[in-house]
DNA sequence: TGGTCTAGCCTGTATATACAACTTGGCGGG
DNA sequence: CCCGCCAAGTTGTATATACAGGCTAGACCA
């Protein structure tokens, strides 16, 4: 394994993901301008540029010709969390969201929760049930464990403000996600609070979040099957011209 | 609306995919060289360099240092087309797949197929249904309708061999999707092929693709909620170092 | 015949330089 | 006081040049 040395604007990336991650640089904050690189870190400029540009197309940072460079919203980054915030979805729809907490509470983590979040049975987490609804009609039963350490004032949220997730990628951002769909009645708990018909089908997602390297969130998502559904849309990156609004059109055929 | 010119970079990249996806380059065919490119194109190598760099990132080609350029495979380009085959997500199970075609057949489009494929009423299309199997296990119904005039030798295909999706794939590069997942019960004739209990739910996957700029193919898949689910995994590009191996994780987590 | 070595092509990276376009802040004139 | 203009800083693009390293075909030698 002859590891080699990175090439230096890889070397430049890695540097400022990682000021990035650790918190040192927060959204809306102005990187190192390309010339301050080329005297600080001694490249050339074309070499800061490359560098900069990737973390562009890679969307952790904006850049604005004539003002600078700045880390991006992480809000805005990936399919992943915008699909996210169930409450930007329901807005989007130019729908009302509301939510219900029903706990908000700590705990120590046990069993698949403590399997899911790579920690050791007891350790502390937040475990947090919510319920969302769009125009008064509940549409989410959001039931979510978050590692304590990683956010340590999440009991002092209000959940009713800002979504869990939200306020988790607020934090510090995502990097990795994986999630799980399937189908299946819900039990009857939570076919109660979702308002669902007995062997109604619900859809739930299953998802795990990870955050500087490590699972930070294990959340449980269950819809109503007759009231939800999950859209996505796919263009390959750097397509010429691409045609868009092709999910409104697809939601309007199949309602 | 100044629509000023393309950078030159840019221009050689939509070059480069018009070619490809008018099937004047197919995949692994060699693409021009940097330095050909500087002579035909009348740019600098970096110039040339800059816009091969950005259509390997994006997919569209693979280099080797020392061989050339080449069209990549698209098989092996997005999520959306990993997941398209069912046959490969099989096989990366370590189970056996087969299908059953029910229906292979020419048709007048109609109604929601004929909005869906944006074309009138009456044009043709060819209508298959399959059931495809997992060690013998029925795991999804899919019933899909392809633009005739996009796959003219649709009816000759064996698809207990090649799924249609890897034919589809095969002829044009799909360049856009859009899905809905949802959870139902399906209708008496689909639970009766999936070998599904009355009131079983079903996870049905509604996608339509998109090649060289027009839908050319709707399908509906059905899955029997007990015995499938979605899985996907989302890392943001250009990760220093990304933990891999999570979906198996995850999914062993879940069993 | 079979193995080795090298010349030539290819990509990958790094630098220096240049010009264009955009943004902001400050200066000066009305 | 306000408006307009200009200078400085920043990103975006383009070019020429250079060197390193991978790959291959063909020459060359045993």
């Amino acid at each position: 394994m002859t590891a080699g040395a990175k090439p230096r604007y890889q070397q430049l990336k890695d540097l400022i993901i990682r000021r990035i991650s650790s918190g040192d640089l927060g959204p809306q904050d102005r990187v190192p301008s390309e010339n301050e690189l080329v005297e600080s870190m001694n490249v050339s400029r074309m070499t800061a540029n490359r560098a900069m540009r990737e973390l562009t197309d890679e969307g952790y940072v904006q850049r604005v010709a004539g003002r600078g460079t700045f880390v991006a919203d992480f809000r805005a980054r990936s399919h992943v969390l915008e699909v996210h915030n169930i409450a930007d979805e329901i807005e989007r729809r130019g729908h009302a969201h509301t939510s219900e907490v029903l706990q908000q509470s700590r705990q120590h983590a046990r069993g698949e929760i403590a399997r899911a979040l790579h920690i050791e049975q007891g350790v502390d987490v937040f475990h947090l049930l919510l319920v969302h609804f769009e125009n008064g009609v509940p549409i989410q039963l959001e039931d979510r464990h978050v590692l304590a350490e990683f956010a340590p004032n999440c009991l002092e949220q209000d959940f009713r403000h800002i979504t869990p997730s939200a306020y988790l990628t607020a934090i510090s951002p995502l990097q990795e996600a994986e999630q799980v769909v399937r189908a299946a009645v819900p039990n009857a708990a939570v076919r109660q609070r979702l308002q669902m018909a007995d062997n109604e089908p619900g859809l739930a997602v299953i998802r795990r979040t990870w955050s500087r390297g490590r699972p930070v969130t294990f959340a449980r998502l269950h819809h109503p099957g007759s009231r939800y559904e999950l859209t996505g849309h796919y263009t390959p990156p750097g397509t010429p011209k691409s045609t868009t609004d092709n999910v409104v059109e697809l939601e309007k055929l199949q309602a």
